[in-house]
DNA sequence: GTCCATGTTCTTTA
DNA sequence: CTAAAGAACATGGA
C-alpha cells in the first residue's frame, strides 16, 4: 500500500488525533512484528505521550515526550488507522494502542513485511536511507545516478539512493520524464536528470494533493480512500492507450518488479552494442 | 491450481 | 572484493 504520498497522507491525519495525547494501553498480538526482538515495546511506550510524528522515506516516525522514538513500516499490505475503542477490530490486528482521549490506534498487516521498529535515542534514518525527493536538487540526484549502471527503473526503487519512491510512483514519474525504464542510470544526458527529478517532485506532490492512491486497500487512519489511481498515467494500465499519443501502455519485468511505460513517448536511447 | 501484489532483505551470481 | 540479479518472506484476491 504504501510510498511517499500514502504514507505522508497516513501522518497527516494521525497527527490531529494523537499529538500530545498519552498512551493507556498497549496490546500486541503479535511480538513477531517488533524489531529488536528482545525488548518490551508495550513497557516502554505505556504512559508516555506523543511529542511528534512525522514521515522520513516510507517510514512513519512517532517521537515520544521522553525523546525516544519508535517507527512503524506498512511493508506492502500495513494500515494504520484510528477509531474509537468500541470500533470493530479487523483481522491481523497486531498492534493497537490506546490513548487517554479514547482514541485507539491499530496496526494491521497480514503479509507482515511491515511492523514496529523501536529507535530508543537513535536518529529517524541511518546513513543507508537516501534522501527525502521533495528536498532533492538534480545536481545531487544526477551524482548519485551516476554511481550506479542498473537501470533507471531499478536505482529509483533503491532506498538508498532515493527516498519514499516505490512501484507507482517510479513508474509515473519515468513517464513524465518521457525516460525509458530500461535506461541505464548512469547514462542519464544532465538534461534528462533534470527533467527527472522535475517529474519526481510533480508526481509525489500531485499524489499528495490527492490524498495516495488507492488501489486495493490502502486508506488513511480514518479510512479515506485516496484518489491519485484515477489519474495514473502508465501504473497498472497495460494494453490501454497512453494519455499522450494513443500508443499502448507496456508492461516489463524489471529486477523482478512490473514495469508500465509507454514505448512512443518514453523512447529507448542508443545502447551500446545491441 | 495459477499468477500477481503499493516492499525490503538475504543469498547467489557475475 | 563489489555490484547486481534473484530468491525469499506471508497472505489474499482475481
Amino acid at each position: 500500500m504504501p510510498e511517499l504520498p500514502e504514507v505522508q497522507t497516513v501522518v497527516n491525519s494521525l497527527r490531529p488525533t494523537l499529538l500530545g495525547r498519552t498512551i493507556v494501553a498497549v496490546g500486541l498480538a503479535r511480538r513477531d512484528i517488533v524489531e529488536p526482538a528482545d525488548i518490551d515495546l508495550p513497557a516502554l511506550i505505556l504512559g508516555r505521550s506523543v511529542r511528534d510524528i512525522h514521515r522520513r522515506g516510507k517510514r512513519i516516525v512517532f517521537t515520544l515526550d521522553t525523546a525516544q522514538r519508535f517507527y512503524i513500516h506498512l511493508g506492502m499490505s500495513g494500515r494504520l488507522t484510528v477509531g474509537p475503542e468500541s470500533e470493530a477490530v479487523g483481522p491481523h490486528t497486531h498492534l493497537q494502542i490506546r490513548f487517554e482521549n479514547g482514541a485507539v490506534l491499530r496496526f494491521r498487516d497480514a503479509r507482515r513485511f511491515g511492523g514496529v521498529w523501536w529507535l530508543g535515542s537513535a536518529p529517524d534514518d541511518d546513513d543507508t536511507m537516501g534522501p527525502e525527493p521533495l528536498d532533492l536538487r538534480p545536481a545531487e540526484l544526477a551524482r548519485r545516478l551516476a554511481r550506479t549502471r542498473r537501470a533507471i527503473k531499478s536505482a529509483l526503487l533503491d532506498q538508498s539512493l532515493i527516498a519514499g519512491l516505490g512501484n507507482i510512483y517510479v513508474d509515473e514519474s519515468l513517464f513524465a520524464a518521457g525516460i525509458h525504464p530500461l535506461t541505464r542510470a548512469d547514462r542519464l544526458t544532465r538534461q534528462q536528470s533534470v527533467k527527472l527529478m522535475r517529474a519526481i517532485k510533480a508526481t509525489l506532490r500531485r499524489a499528495l494533493n490527492h490524498r495516495g492512491s488507492t488501489l486495493r486497500d490502502y486508506r488513511d487512519a480514518n479510512g479515506e480512500a485516496g484518489n491519485f489511481q484515477k489519474l495514473h498515467r502508465v501504473y497498472g494500465r497495460e494494453s490501454e492507450p497512453c494519455c499522450k499519443c494513443k500508443a499502448p501502455i507496456t508492461r516489463i519485468v524489471i529486477g523482478g518488479r512490473s514495469t508500465h511505460f509507454c514505448p512512443a513517448c518514453q523512447p529507448r536511447g542508443k545502447r551500446k552494442r545491441g
